[in-house]
DNA sequence: TCTGGGGTCCTAGGACCC
DNA sequence: TCTGGGGTCCTAGGACCC
């Protein structure tokens, strides 16, 4: 099939965890409001009415998740810090994320996609990619009823955009937001696309939009139009390759719909930055219950791990990792903590710690395990 | 008192084996 | 004495994404 006759689909929530959370609390909705922080939730008073955290009386250093669009307004959005945040929002009501619920909804969402359209590309809680070149039906139509099925299964509003690939409709979904629905050919991409800042892009983050920018390359068109040997120079033969065709708007890649995890990890930033010599005794509990999380999500999710790796992250934000490749596979705590405390013994640990992290990785089912060692005594059976 | 937590993929060098 | 390639595994760091 010629690649100008696929139908892919890329679907993102709007606001998600934020609409989530104003399913429960209606009384929000209008409001300036964001998720972030641990323990934030809203009191309830004697007489049943609950009294909602408020941004400016946030301590701590959390991060923003999700702001309503009622709070970007005010410049504040996700992965700033809530206390940045709460100098552009001090009003803006303040809400933890509640992760079984975002997980519930974003099954209901799903399943109705679904039931439309089953060849589906997991991206995360709130976004999927979705292959509609074989189901029936005119696109612009189709993209509506699925719209209309994951509002009807959940509440929610989500916005789709629909083109021949991956990479385009990923742009795309985002054109109209919230509640967008933008269907784009190939044809529309000088009109549509490159005009659009080549951050807006899947792939190019801050480090290469910085770079781009400081060789004067700041929209897709400009990126479509640079000399490939240029950008060669400035990025490796593989990244200026890819670079080249993503501007064009080409992207071959099929849908991915296998789900094995590669790791599974741990890790939590301390409320104050602590000193492995003076905070001994606490970095030690840390890690002790990092690795007994772990080990949990470990057997949960039915995998044992053979790479245990520690992160580490200093008071100047610069992150260091270690890690060790055993013989056999562990899945307990005992074995993982082993591990990690071998991995901190080779790190440096003058500065000051801000972060740490336990990570299980080289994953296999449990019932894998390579020919077992025999017991003494086995050998002389 | 800026800057979370959970992931994936890529690169590059060294060890080791054939 | 001088000197191959190819392949895999392991480690560490970095960019990027949701």
């Amino acid at each position: 099939m010629a690649d100008a006759d696929r139908r892919i689909a890329h679907i993102d929530m709007d606001a998600f965890f934020a609409s989530v959370e104003l399913l429960r609390y209606p009384q929000l909705r209008g409001q300036p409001v964001v998720i972030g922080g641990r323990g934030n939730a809203p009191e309830q008073r004697a007489d049943g009415t609950l009294v909602f955290k408020r941004l400016r009386d946030y301590v701590g250093r959390g991060v923003i998740t999700t702001a309503t669009y009622e709070a970007r307004a005010f410049g504040v959005g996700s992965a700033m810090g809530m206390m940045k945040a709460a100098k552009l929002a001090p009003d803006a009501i303040l809400l933890p994320a509640t992760f079984d619920a975002y997980r519930h909804y974003s099954r209901l969402f799903k399943e109705a996609v679904a039931s439309i359209a089953p060849d589906i590309e997991d991206r995360g809680i709130d976004e999927i990619f979705v292959d509609l070149t074989h189901v029936a039906g005119e696109t612009r139509a189709l993209a509506a009823r699925i719209k209309q099925a994951v509002q009807e299964a959940t509440g929610l509003t989500c916005s789709i955009g629909v083109t021949p690939n991956k990479l385009l409709s990923k742009i795309c979904s985002d054109l109209e937001k919230p509640n967008g629905l933008t269907v784009l050919g190939f044809d529309d991409i000088p009109a549509r696309i490159w005009p659009l800042n080549v951050r807006k892009v899947n792939g190019i983050g801050p480090k290469a939009t910085a770079k781009l920018a400081s060789l004067g390359i700041e929209t897709i068109g400009q990126l479509a139009h640079t000399d490939a040997g240029l950008l060669q120079d400035y990025f490796g033969a593989h990244y200026a390759a890819w670079l080249a065709r993503a501007a064009r708007g080409i992207d071959e890649r099929g849908l991915s719909t296998s789900r094995e995890s590669k790791s599974i990890s741990r890790e939590t930033t301390f409320e104050r930055d602590l000193h492995a010599r003076q905070d001994r005794e606490t970095l030690s509990g840390i890690l002790t219950t990092l690795c007994d999380r772990l080990a949990d999500d470990l057997r949960r999710k039915g995998y044992v791990s053979r790479t245990i790796s520690i992160k580490l992250r200093y008071d100047d934000f610069q992150i260091v990792s270690r890690n060790v490749t055993l013989p056999l596979p562990v899945a307990d705590a005992a074995a993982i903590l082993q591990a990690a405390r071998e991995c901190l013994k080779r790190v440096p640990l003058q500065r000051k710690l801000r972060l740490l992290g336990v990570r299980a990785s080289t994953l296999e089912p449990p019932g894998m395990a390579r020919t077992p060692h025999p017991v003494q005594g086995e050998l002389f059976a």
